[in-house]
DNA sequence: TGTTAAGCGGAACCATGTTCCGTATGTTTT
DNA sequence: AAAACATACGGAACATGGTTCCGCTTAACA
């Protein structure tokens, strides 16, 4: 068995800089922003950007991990912290519908089915949807809300409505204000 | 004033083609196929598709224009028959998604912002929305739902959650349900 | 049958994503 | 310090799909 040769410097360097430009980039045009202008920005050839993240989703990850991660431990807190599992779950939406919501594009793109955005759905939904049916569970049992609401289905939903969500026509929030008060048994 | 010639009979014959082939065409790879491959399948040229069909969006709006008719006129029909008001906008509703759900691709055409779908908002919209709000006007005038849900917004969010409605992850109709069982009055 | 303009085809152009390979450079070895 | 090596780089080249444009065809009409 060898030591696998560790990770030249260049290298390293060039990947804080895409993600640096990236993250400029996806507020400034969304995250469908063209691979040459990101490359530009942060100095290097298109190559580079494909040897360091090979599909775009790798690149939103990577943009966005910090966040999804935030919006994940949320999860437990507002359980432990709110006066019914109905409002921590209320609360978390919330919290995720504004992450979406600031993120030009990105409600689109996660619901994409084009194969390159598969890293994008294991990503974020398998870290956060796991969350969700917690907190489902936990309104679930306290009788707050009807039992059989798949958490996935909820997210992907969510994501959905939270497209467009720019538009002066639109209004992703008063949107998902119905479904959560649709989830209340009533 | 002269009187302009008429329309030459090849130019109603491709019309017709393109139609046929755009619809055929549609159903097979959903309503973002390429457009050679539209023209190829109708045997006529490119720039025959353009001259008829100006954006995409025009081509989508003539090839459903009988459908969404037939959505529009079922609302006062189901406000008509139906026991109240909120039991004809769950079922025009219904309507609505089944349509959509059917179509692959057309509810995501239909969120998004780019100008050559200017058309597509506008025959929609402006077809539908008004036949929803008449809808809404008299669940709540009978007091069944709450007073202040806007029409498009409502439109708009039920497009959105109809899209990726093929997938087996996801059930576009029971988000819609919830949507629904939110609207009414607690 | 000749004249005319509507209509046609498809090559050409543009924007973007993606691949590939000759070259450059950081790292390790001698 | 120099040589040797693999890693990494840049960007030209290719693929795909939308859009435009113009020389030719042909239906309509006199």
């Amino acid at each position: 068995m060898s030591a696998p040769r560790k990770q030249r410097a260049d290298a390293r360097r060039n990947e804080e800089a895409l993600l640096e430009a990236a993250a400029a980039m996806f507020v400034a045009a969304g995250v469908d922003a063209p691979v040459r202008d990101i490359a530009a920005k942060a100095g290097v050839g298109v190559g580079t950007i494909y040897r360091h993240f090979p599909t775009r989703a790798d690149l939103i990850v990577a943009v966005y991990r910090h966040q999804v991660e935030a919006c994940a431990v949320a999860g437990p807190a507002l359980l432990a912290e709110s006066a019914t599992p109905y409002a921590a779950l209320a609360s978390w939406i919330d919290l995720f519908v504004d992450f979406l919501v600031t993120k030009h594009g990105l409600a689109e793109a996660m619901q994409s089915d084009d194969a390159a955005f598969q890293t994008l759905h294991a990503y974020f939904l398998d870290r956060l949807v796991p969350v969700c049916a917690q907190l489902l569970d936990a309104a679930a049992t306290a009788g707050e809300i009807l039992p059989d609401m798949d958490a996935l289905v909820l997210m992907r939903g969510i994501g959905n409505l939270c497209i467009g969500a720019d538009s002066p026509s639109y209004d992703a929030r008063r949107m998902v204000g119905l479904v959560v008060a649709g989830l209340r048994r009533h």
